[in-house]
DNA sequence: AGCCGATCTGGGAGCGCTCCCAGGTGTGGC
DNA sequence: GCCACACCTGGGAGCGCTCCCAGATCGGCT
């Protein structure tokens, strides 16, 4: 019959070694692949842990190593922008898998910022993780901070709210995707180029902007009054759309600094009449998936990718906890522009 | 000076109790109101753990209480599939505020059917939850199956595969919706009225497929060659659009079992010159926040709310920690139709 | 007074694991 | 022939917590 079927009990690792007549220590060993096993021992050590099933508790591994294996993801952001953008589930995505591959098993922790910091915070400091990933775009997140006190490593996924020194950070190269994006416009020969602008409270958003401005100004072009400043939501950028048509009518392009308030300027301007791209050019920033080949026309975008950003930090995070005093640093990512029809 | 600052140490029970001048036994008890303790030590307790900034260590608690506090949510599809699928990221949200009101911890995982079975079923025994929500919607994954034999309690978002009786199951009504959908289209007026189906080694494309040939018949409409099976994908659906206004140049509404196949079916219908709603009308299945409302025309779409699919799944689960013996039931949820301008 | 039960407290045991240390065995060098 | 040193093994301790049990205290009732 072998072991008993339908057995309550879990078997543990002094089960393993009687069943393979050896010690708990010997057992250990093998199984952690420690030095100092026989092969012989090693042996009969694995077969017996699959003969019984055996899977180690992971209460008991990390109540002596002080590790759970365990990594947060921490995602703060209020409640509403968390549940369309599509830009989070692919950052979620890549981190389980890059943490899977560094043998670390993904936490997974939305935290409002108006709600959930104490929450949060508790949480992480509970010993449930060995370190973690953040995300907080919104420069009045408090959460930053409040990390700083804690002595858990962590690694920022684009700037951290107020903090500019001290902390780890991976981010994309906002600025530079604004500059590539405004300056295939005047390649293609237009001159008046206004542009959408995200929330102004957030970093990337900011970096964006003063991109566009940049390099108009490089190209002798004046950016002047010819900036709006919307909410990222599909309507916000509709509104955006309408205000800078009204106060200037003879705008050939147009830089939007998220897909979806692409989608509400792709509305305005097909309200008003206006032909995309003959008699407006639209780029955009996030090349979402989902949404800009999906567009009528195809968005041109910039792109970034998620996986390479939550690589980097994964990296990072992972020299952070062999060496908690390894240097902080600014870890800046490029972009790129994906061209379609809309450009 | 209070506790030494920038102590490595963290405080233990046997600290609090210590500093609060009472035994472990009381401190713990008064950490978790238990009953039988006076309301002065519990008074003393709590000081003392604040002002130490104590928290408990979760791994000693779980090696003896035998329970982490944490619940898996596991999305088992193919990689392509979850990184566009802003359903699934309203799943996890929905699945980290249902699990944080009843005290629990969501760990995310992902499960890509084809290679990451054996990990998936090891993480889930090794003790590391205490139950799971699975959302496994292909019929052919193995993972159900799996975890039948696993002793962890399990309560599945969807038709788990294959598993008909003695698993718990949180389901739309699939079918429902498409007979929403096509009733509405038949109010309308129409009367050939196509579908793209999505793939047919699902639940939920299946019974939204049965649901549309259905409602076709009892109306005294003929379904036959009529129905389009694609991928789920926008390609699919523009390719399933172009093959069935080949074979039916006069159909004059088509149901379409995903958001993103709709796109697809737009494009192609755009580029016969065929107006929505006027030629054609679309009906679609998901109602995406991202995308229905942002298309052109917004895209009427059965609507099904995944936060009451997963509280309803927190529910179950949350009763079958108490009671191993609970009797497994098909609890399914109703949609309701999103109407807007293209149909 | 005496006793019983309810209320409260402290110490011991033990969850399942890893790590340390004390040994045992074999091999090679002098 | 003996020591040094690698290699390998087993047992003890202990991680920080909860639970059990024995005992203490205190009313209230016979």
């Amino acid at each position: 019959m072998g072991p008993r079927a339908g057995d309550e009990e879990r078997p543990t690792l002094e089960d393993v070694a009687a069943f393979a007549g050896v010690s708990r220590s010997t057992a250990s060993r093998a199984l952690n692949d420690d030095a100092y096993v026989s092969a012989a021992a090693r042996e009969k050590v694995l077969a017996a842990a699959r003969d019984l099933g055996y899977s180690p508790n992971q209460a008991a591994r990390s109540l002596v190593t002080r590790r759970t294996g365990a990594i947060a993801v921490v995602l703060s952001e209020p409640e509403s922008r968390l549940l369309d953008d599509p830009y989070r589930a692919a950052v979620m995505r890549a981190g389980y898998r890059e943490l899977a591959d560094v043998g670390r098993q993904m936490v997974l922790i939305f935290s409002d910022i108006r709600e959930d910091l104490s929450r949060t915070v508790r949480f992480l400091e509970g010993g449930h993780v060995d370190g973690a990933l953040v995300f907080a775009p919104h420069r009045a997140d408090p959460l930053p901070k409040a990390l700083r006190l804690l002595r858990i490593p962590v690694v920022f996924g684009g700037q951290a709210a107020g903090i500019r020194r001290g902390v780890h950070v991976v981010d994309f190269d906002n600025e530079g995707g604004a500059r590539l994006a405004v300056e295939h416009l005047v390649a293609a020969g237009r001159r008046r180029i206004a542009t959408i602008a995200g929330p102004q409270d957030q970093s990337a958003p900011i970096d964006r902007l003063a991109g566009w401005r940049k390099t108009l100004l490089d190209a002798g072009l004046d950016p002047a009054d010819l900036a709006e400043e919307a909410d990222f939501t599909l309507s916000g950028g509709a509104n955006a759309m309408s205000a800078l048509l009204t106060r200037h009518p003879d705008l050939d392009a147009v830089f939007v600094a998220s897909d979806m308030m692409a989608v509400g300027a792709f509305r305005t301007l097909g309200a008003a009449g206006r032909r995309i791209p003959d008699d407006v050019a639209v780029v955009s920033f996030d090349d979402n998936a989902t949404l800009a080949p999906a567009m009528d026309p195809p968005l041109t975008s910039v792109h970034q990718d998620p996986r390479e950003q939550v690589h980097a930090m994964v990296e990072t995070l992972m020299r952070l906890l062999d060496d908690q005093n390894l240097k902080p640093r600014q870890h800046i990512l490029p972009v790129s522009l994906a061209v379609r029809a809309s450009s």
